[in-house]
DNA sequence: AATGAATGAGAATTCATTCAT
DNA sequence: AATGAATGAATTCTCATTCAT
């Protein structure tokens, strides 16, 4: 009434994507849905093209032809929302994690690897142009309830996974840090890939693969470039 | 959207740092060029605290012990303020590549060139702790103010120049783009870094410092990695 | 910028009111100042109509005639508008509270203390409708900004200090409770008095009083009106 | 200003409880009777929680575990709530109200007579901690929808009865008033007690027995206090 | 009957910018 | 030149109420 009741309840998701009733049928998905993914949706455009601190909650309810209580009522807050996004992204990327659990990763060549790995991602980084302001949102310490999602994490803990075949006298501590590298410096150079476009993309996508090469065959001869180069 | 601004006046830079007027009190600098230096620095500090965007003029008017009035005395807006925060980096740069541009950079060994490289701006970005988020602010496409100094041009130039003597068969456009992707590749490299502290904060330059190499040596030897690991 | 920084700094009083430069002139009384007074003005004509919770800033500004920013630029928040309120009213009382102080206060017949209590309370809360709103909101345990201003406690303490002279037999805390129970009476009650008008409200107004003097004289006799009246 | 409230229905009552349908389950009240229940039960909780103005719909449904809807089937709007749950309060008081009317309380002792008086009253509040919140709100003026349901003038009217047989020199109109100062009096202090706990709570209830006992001889020995203490 | 998603006006608060002093 | 009060649109979030299912 008039109090204003800053209630900020710690993420609460709105419910659970209902298991699908029987059979196929999307126009029965139940309206709920419907308008969270929209929500959602609306959210990533908006994001995509000002980021995420730009973003304002009335612009993602006006793009999803919403009302701003309907934002309201899937999100307690804006943070929540990007979190949500965050989600859709983490499951979304889940094919590509899996599929990069097959027993050969450990044993094909490094430029395959390097292939199957920065292309998928490549090419999810261009179909969802909100990955990356998400994916540094949900990492800046200080922002804890971004934070709680953390897709950098989840990514890095797969990529420490094929770390661990491919090099395994690094120690657990080094390879988590080497993962993290990797995956930063792949994310931030397709970043930067996705800001051009055409040609100068996909040059800097081909620079971004032979990096990682170079980064990943260092690792795994286990021998320093500075020394050879010195 | 989300910006609210209602900035009409197109850039407008404050005024050139007076070149010491000859006449009375030469030790000191005249109270507008201080106030101008204060207002700067309290901007730094801010920004490094917060970032670009959520620096108020308010939080940093006040932290220069200013009113509002003498920071528009001197910059229009907001946005001006930023660029002239990534000019005076630019001029505290300009040592840094001036002693980049040597002769013996053209052919001393690649570990030491990147060493001589990465070290120097590596401490500066430890000094400057505003400079990577200046750095990126002035570089997005969509914030048209904020690009007119472009910080990252003048580096990339820089690091252009250095490429033409050690990578002569690159033609003009393809050196620019690897310009860009080194320089990109080490800031947003060091921003990592800098995300950390400590020992894995120096992991990650001395990574970084490889990651430079490996690249310089794939340019100077006209060499495809992704040829030779398949 | 974007981010909506919630700080909620902890009631930052506005400035103190200038000792009065020099002399009278009340126009050259700083624009500030007046400001300060007018929002003040308008807040308590606001909560004098519709309460302390149904004020609404909007409300209040549009009624001082002010911009939002003006209103936000003295009080950091909404309850801290209402404890400057309670601290204005503190003020106002405090020559009810000095002239309390008397010593003949401590000799004189009850009904004449109850007159010259309940007298200039009665005047003073008809001269200033919101004071009811705000001393009872200043007193609510659960918000404790609002409580940080405490006008309820300082003039039980008063209360507590005048019966200390009267019932000296009485310990600390009983006294402490009795004189709560004193001040809570009369408030209630004038509220209540001034819920109604005319010839019903000055003999609401005649009762207070002689519950008080019936109430006080049972404190200093140390009599318990429920014995003799069983 | 503060009120949104769009409602135009001039409020409706809900539906008299229905008198109980003859037919199967007798033993069980039907399902709308329950929902009621159930949802005055939780309207009760909220505003014993957070009072009456900062109790919003959505969370006496949500308390209730009913929808939206079904508040709004049984209610047309907040206040309706507000006077259904008044009138409930009103049934549950008829026991004292019918208690208090017995013959010998127009002759026992004061003291008995309060005792009698007080203690059910207290017992009432401290197991409907919504009571008070409630009394208040259907006696301000200026919102008549809650007025429509003025619990106090049916205590009220009751004291008046009291107070006839022992204070029968009092003219109708003074008499009135007499006991709504009575009333007011008495569930004001009780309030202050209900905001206190343990000892300090017994003690104002105490003397808010002493000063109705008081109150009450003065009334029937026509005796002004102010006079025989000044 | 019941549900709970949807709505949107309105509340608190922020902040870039202006301007009287 | 400097100050800092003033402005008001923009932003996040709330909640009474409606209505499709």
């Amino acid at each position: 009434m008039a109090t204003r009741n800053t209630r900020r309840s710690p993420a609460r998701r709105p419910r659970t994507p209902r298991p699908a009733t029987t059979g196929r049928r999307p126009p029965q998905q139940d309206r709920g849905q419907r308008r969270f993914d929209e929500l959602l949706d609306a959210a990533e455009a908006v994001i995509a093209e000002v980021g995420v601190e730009a973003t304002t909650t009335n612009a993602v309810a006006a793009r999803a032809g919403a009302g701003m209580g309907s934002l309201y009522h899937f999100f307690p807050n804006k943070e929540a929302m990007v979190v949500a996004l965050a989600e859709r992204y983490a499951n979304a990327m889940r094919p590509l994690t899996e599929y990069g659990k097959r027993p050969e990763f450990a044993t094909m060549p490094l430029a395959r690897m390097v292939d199957e790995i920065v292309d998928p991602l490549a090419e999810f980084m261009r179909r969802a142009p909100a990955y990356r302001h998400v994916f540094h949102a949900t990492s800046q310490p200080g922002k804890p309830q971004l934070c709680s999602m953390n897709l950098k994490d989840s990514v890095v803990s797969h990529v420490d996974g094929l770390m661990a075949a491919r090099a395994p006298k690094l120690s657990a501590a080094e390879r988590r840090l080497k993962a993290t590298v990797a995956v930063e410096m792949v994310h931030r150079m397709l970043d930067l890939a996705f800001e051009e476009t055409g040609a100068a993309r996909a040059a800097i996508v081909d620079d971004t693969k032979r990096l990682l090469a170079l980064y990943s065959e260092m690792l795994q001869t286990y021998d320093d470039p500075m020394k050879r180069l010195r």
